[in-house]
DNA sequence: GTGAAAGCGCTAACAT
DNA sequence: ATGTTAGCGCTTTCAC
């Protein structure tokens, strides 16, 4: 019968309850519902499971309870500081209220991302704050299905009916856009990672071509990196004699920018004189770069906070789950450059 | 006796046995042990588990098997990049061999250390990698009693007895240390966060004094500011008011390297020329920099990679548990400025 | 090759 | 205020 592998295992109840003379549910009752005790059993029972290090398996503890006080957290890399910084508050706002985390990194690869989601599952956490590369075929397939049981809310994506907390990307990439239109920008060129590993990006992308549309600019040329987090310099120079300067490029992100924005020097080129050069999300190095990365600005902290709560108040309380759009914010670095102002569109060359 | 709160929870087990006609341990067999079963069975129950969409209940098979396939991460916060290649490295590790992870952060907090500490090991993780702030009193009063029982090791830590990856910082910081005397700098300045915080940046301060002491420098002075990542643009002000340019700074991290740089970048101060800058670590963003940071490169991706190695070795395969350290790097980025040759100490002023 | 049954550690009816 | 007991979902002896 004995199979378990482990020395002298931790204490457990039926020690405590032994050593204390109660049964084991007074001693459970110590711990989960202490009015219920007289002071002096409660005393005791302390005394003794304090003597012996004792502390509640919460693995029996989950079976019994059906829930494990775990929320399951599913990212692309942490290694992008604006996903680092999602986790950061939804991990202080779980931990805070005594919800662990059980995380899992898909690195923007599909395949690992169902399997982790999987084993999330399987490891039966009460909930899910999951932000995917493309959120659109996951969430039809597989998630809605099993997941009707766990409750899940989406960071930095937005799906109809899908309770999500994230910045409108589309309107925030129109922003963008606006403030290089500001500065007499019309040449402009999208440059992102493929965009079916992120429907992030391919939202900015639609904002950006919205927005040059609607003012009569050139069509806006997207350039596609293998990453999303780091530029090919060769393609960079390519791309730098195709387009050549003054031109403006927005990033999808601010890794790909400040990327970009180190090709940049080695091909000597000046930023933002010759190249100006724009990010998204906004992540703490960019604003101490120098000059500092012109970029939209997510709360990313506040995402992964807000969804943690969200989540966890429906967990707790049963509020509903739904969704929020937060705001944005345009942080005006220095790598945006002003261009003399251009006779208006559909005048003669 | 029902109590569960979920809805028609997944299939268990006993469901996947009726309907395939076979006993429950023939399901489980299914799972675990298939070359036990005839062929027929086995293609009879894991139809019928497909069709059913059956997982098997990790908590169910943890409590059972006294092993939860789960590794325990506690780090200071993932905000810092370092901390965050470092968990990539043993996620990615991890979950190739079928680990999960359950992370909890301190935020450099010694309460909150201890306090995860239990979480986790209430959880019954399998083992753990801890990146402590300062190793040395937690290790003596905690761990080595009850963790007798879950194998740990210390990421960046270094700890005579335990198990731990790191690189050497103290003969690391010297090696800065003789770069910047090999660029004529005599006068040097040690900034870092609360030294009881972490003994990262103690050990770091050491090297460079016994660097300092032995090529018979000025003592080397040590500023604190208040937190790891980030400095008091007011206290800097003050610093290189006091210690006036050039002089040159070394960092106990490039998150306050950064940070330095960009208030000297408001102070008018250029970088190398008037204040020499340099870190530790070896953050991405800091070699994306202008100029790129100088610093101490740590191979943080592998430190964690290797950590969680040994440990699963260790839990897997019972391997013994060895320290690590891992060899740095350092890598000269722009800036550190060279000085002009100075008379050698002990000549008349 | 398969089944019966015990039990991992805990909690929550229910009974007293 | 406390004890008795069943059982969460699973694995694994042991018996056939």
């Amino acid at each position: 019968m004995k199979s378990q592998s482990k020395g002298p295992s931790r204490a457990s109840i039926l020690e405590i309850a032994r050593e204390a003379k109660v049964s084991t549910a007074t001693v459970s009752r110590a711990f989960n519902r202490p009015e219920l005790l007289h002071a002096e059993t409660l005393g005791r029972v302390k005394r003794v499971a304090r003597q012996l290090g004792f502390r509640p398996n919460l693995v029996g503890r989950s079976l019994r309870r059906g829930s494990t006080q775990t929320i399951g957290v599913l990212l692309p890399t942490l290694t992008n500081p604006v996903f680092a910084e999602c986790f950061e508050g939804a991990c202080r706002y779980a931990q805070n209220i005594g919800y662990s985390i059980m995380v899992a990194t898909t690195n923007y690869d599909h395949e690992g991302e169902l399997e982790s989601l999987h084993t999330l599952l399987d490891h039966q956490v009460d909930g899910l704050i999951l932000t995917l590369g493309s959120a659109v075929p996951l969430a039809s397939h597989d998630l809605l299905q099993r997941a009707q049981a766990t409750p899940y809310i989406l960071a930095y994506s937005m799906l109809p009916g899908i309770p999500s907390v994230t910045i409108d990307d589309f309107r925030a990439s129109q922003h963008l856009a606006e403030l290089l239109a500001a500065f007499n920008h019309r040449r402009m060129v999208f440059l992102s990672g493929p965009l079916k590993d992120s429907d992030r990006a391919a939202r900015r992308l639609l904002g950006a071509r919205a927005c040059a549309e609607r003012l009569g600019f050139d069509p806006v040329p997207h350039v596609v990196m293998p990453t999303h987090v780091e530029c090919d310099p060769v393609q960079v120079e390519r791309l730098l004699q195709h387009h050549r300067p003054p031109i403006a490029v927005m990033c999808s992100n601010d890794l790909l920018a400040l990327s970009l924005m180190s090709i940049c020097r080695s091909l000597e080129l000046r930023i933002p004189q010759d190249v100006s050069v724009c990010g998204f999300d906004g992540i703490a190095p960019g604003a101490m770069y120098d000059p500092p990365l012109t970029s939209v600005v997510q709360p990313s902290i506040e995402i992964g906070h807000i969804a943690c709560k969200k989540l966890l108040d429906h967990l707790t309380a049963n509020h509903r789950l739904a969704s929020a759009i937060v705001p944005h914010r345009i942080f005006e670095g220095g790598t945006v450059c002003t261009l003399p102002p251009r006779p208006d569109k559909g005048a003669a060359p």
